[in-house]
DNA sequence: GCAAGGTGTCACCGATCGGTGACTATAGTT
DNA sequence: AACTATAGTCACCGATCGGTGACACCTTGC
């Protein structure tokens, strides 16, 4: 129409965020995505090479998981000298937060839990990276806990993302409100109540590593 | 071919857990149930009325959830004297050791997740009426307690079904194994991790870190 | 003017999907 | 034997899927 190929391209990579946003990524395919780009999907083949390679620059163009600062809000020298199961209850309420606000993120990781493409593949390594650099910065000593905070927080992080995939659904889930304010909040202070525990020595008063640093 | 009705719907039935077993969720349509029974498709709307409700017939003919007994192992009478969060912690874990035998109930959960449909809405079903029996069979005073462990309880249950889930194809998760005993060893210490908290006052007396012994 | 190459359009392919109408074959009843 | 109800078979429908070949259009360089 146009005879822009840059415009074309991007249209397309627009009409993936698009479906995604508005019809869950079950309707995601080749047809779906021409026809809501208005561009014929010879083009998809032409200038992607296909599905798997849109998805790919789709998933690098876009801003699918939070930067660490968005997660720390304080400075990140203040956490480091907490004890560790705050740092944990930081990091894990952190992204729990920032994650509630991105219903794009929230739909590829529905997707990725039910089968594989370049597409969570490109965010499953994201996120994997994401989580390498918040463990080797904040958390270098969670190896000599006695207890294992990073399986804890893991599983924590596990319970809200499954919690956030089914909230695009349901209502409801053992009885907690998945479409209200209050339900999340309460959510969210059941994580703080997993993370604080001041039998595991972890009170913000007592930091672990006081010991000569 | 036999004239056997009865023989012919119980082959559909079966087909069902068969395709879900071998070739997930996702493959379970009119065609392939009808091909795996070997029975014409048509079969399926003349005794089932569709694919609904042979997936509605086939969830209310199977063992999908444990019973009560098989989660609560001792007898309930000496998990009533427990505190409420070694209750909680007896439960989840309960849970957790009884739904990772269940490959099926797994893959129901994983489409849970993702669509609605008969199958699904049978499973939701009999999970809601079993969580409300736990409840109210042993955990009548949650509602006195200042802490929300019952919300604690539904986050941790979401968190070890969503790593089932995720178990069926990637390998790790957070740093956690998926596949190996080992993994399952860690996430299972994390559930009784998050829950057994002496700050909460009324714990277990666990013990390894029983002061008279 | 002319050829070449990039851009976009269109028609079509085979496969598969859910769904249905028309048929045959068998068993039981009278 | 004739009739009826049911079990099972078969062919086909329209829609949609991913994918491709052929062609028209426009810009650029010669």
């Amino acid at each position: 129409m146009n005879r822009d190929r840059q415009q074309s391209e991007q249209r397309l990579i627009d009409a993936v965020g698009q479906i995604l946003a508005t019809e869950g990524f079950s309707a995601l395919g080749i047809n779906a995505v021409a026809r809501t780009a208005g561009v014929d999907k010879v083009l998809i083949y032409r200038y992607f090479d296909g599905l798997p390679d849109l998805l790919r620059v789709y998933g690098e163009s876009g801003d699918f998981w939070p930067s660490m600062d968005e997660v720390l809000d304080r400075d990140v020298e203040a956490i480091r000298s907490l004890p560790l199961a705050a740092r944990v209850e930081t990091v894990v309420i952190g992204l729990f937060d920032a994650l509630r606000n991105r219903p794009q993120t929230i739909e590829i990781l529905a997707w990725e839990a039910v089968e594989q493409n370049a597409l969570t593949e490109t965010l499953a390594g994201i996120r994997e990276q994401w989580a390498q650099k918040v463990i080797s910065e904040t958390m270098t000593d969670a190896a000599d806990h006695d207890q294992d905070l990073l399986a804890l927080a893991s599983l924590l992080v596990a319970g809200f993302q499954y919690l956030l995939i089914r909230s695009r659904r349901s209502a409801i889930y053992g009885g907690l409100e998945l479409t209200t304010d209050q339900g999340w909040e309460r959510i969210r202070t059941a994580i703080r109540l997993a993370c604080s525990d001041p039998g595991r020595g972890a009170t913000v008063a007592d930091p672990i590593f006081s010991r000569e640093d």
